[in-house]
DNA sequence: GAAGGATATAAAGATTTCGTAAAGAATTGC
DNA sequence: GCAATTCTTTACGAAATCTTTATATCCTTC
């Protein structure tokens, strides 16, 4: 029986201590990232059975990360935060984080939810490359591949197709499509849509007039395949 | 989309009472037991989406209850408890509960903990696809397959075939659709309804002539099989 | 089997939705 | 601080979809 790995992201180096400890003589193997972009990264390197997320970080709000990382990372997120206020609970939980716990907090309760969302998690499906015929998308790299050549993107352009990828096959409303991308303000903002939908059509489309991948769905939204 | 179904067991009548107003409030559909005895028949003649658990009952501990459930109950049960002690959360997590909550909680964490409880229930390509025959209707991706095939249509020929395909074997009314479909001021509009049968058929029928699938009621409606 | 109401089909007209180009605003990188 | 890139807005022609009309066909009932 191998170790569980458990990443913990937290700027404080007495809370990363604290908590190594705690861990690793609970038999956990644990990795340590000082800020939200190196945990994203050794995340992406080597994922992690679950990760303990501290939501106060000082280079990004660590409800960005965890946006971030749930983009692709679908095992088991535990916040952890000095924050108690509902807002905050409520945002994260719906971010897709496993659990939430308060600072500070009972080490058998914090082993307890770790053992039950380690439990729970889900077969992954371990690779963050989406493969759509001559395209290849890579979610943790954010790259577009397409017959194999890189293709330069634009940070919004691959939000976007990545939220394509990640919904193959089905048809994504408009409204679904602005709230992803742009945020809860924007859903009736549709010609945004029209607009990168077209610079990402001339990219990654053969012919763009004649699209294979990113199909309109007239009234409702688009469909990727 | 029809509502999710969960289930509190709890003693006290004033909180079933919250529970079930703030629930229902919210869009679920909910179930009531007043014992674990009760709560367990329950679950076992029709299981909800979710169990709301009180671990203060009388007749059993709660956490007999839960064991109980555990043994064949895999979907989400989040317990609520009075108790705060470090045991009794860990006790209930260890026996395989989802999450737990002390009373008194606050509402929108409490939703927030059970939207991410039956998210966490559905499987990743979570369809529900109708399969009728030849034709495989999609309601999720909002597609149409004719012998695996992707067939090109449009918004409202979608939304009609997808009210046929959720009353399969069902005589629907015109009225009925049309309300449906269009809305309520459209009740009597039934050459739009004759315009987009005749457009459905000629996609999905083998012989348009004929047709299979979209059978005519005479003088009442149609009947989809 | 004939009459009359109900249904089907085609096609023209009306309306909505889409795609593209391009200009102005904001942001980023050097 | 300037140039380059990216994002936001506007405008307009093109395309798709919806509505309406006309006419042919079918079905029920007597």
């Amino acid at each position: 029986m191998n170790k569980a790995e458990i990443l913990i992201i937290d700027d404080e180096p007495q809370m990363r201590k604290l908590l190594g400890i705690t861990l690793e003589s609970n038999d956990y193997k644990v990795l340590q990232a000082e800020t939200g972009k190196e945990g994203v990264i050794q995340a992406a390197s080597h994922p992690p059975e679950l990760i303990l997320l501290d939501i106060g970080l000082p280079d990004k709000s660590g409800h960005e990360i965890l946006k971030e990382l749930r983009q692709w990372y679908n095992k088991s997120i535990i916040i952890l935060s000095v924050q108690n206020n509902e807002t905050d609970i409520v945002t994260a939980l719906d971010n897709g984080a496993t659990d939430y716990l308060s600072k500070p907090f009972r080490t058998a309760e914090l082993l307890a939810r770790i053992r039950s969302a380690i439990r729970r998690n889900q077969t992954p499906n371990d690779t963050s490359i989406v493969d759509a015929g001559d395209l290849q998308i890579d979610l943790v790299a954010r790259t577009v591949k397409k017959n194999n050549q890189l293709l330069k993107v634009t940070s919004t352009e691959f939000n976007l197709i990545s939220l394509f990828a990640r919904n193959e096959g089905r048809v994504l409303t408009h409204r679904f499509i602005l709230k992803e991308i742009w945020g809860v303000g924007y859903q009736t903002e549709t010609q945004y849509l029209r607009v990168f939908v077209g610079s990402l059509r001339k990219k990654i489309e053969e012919n763009p007039n004649n699209p294979l991948h990113i199909i309109t769905e007239s009234g409702v939204g688009y469909r990727f395949q």
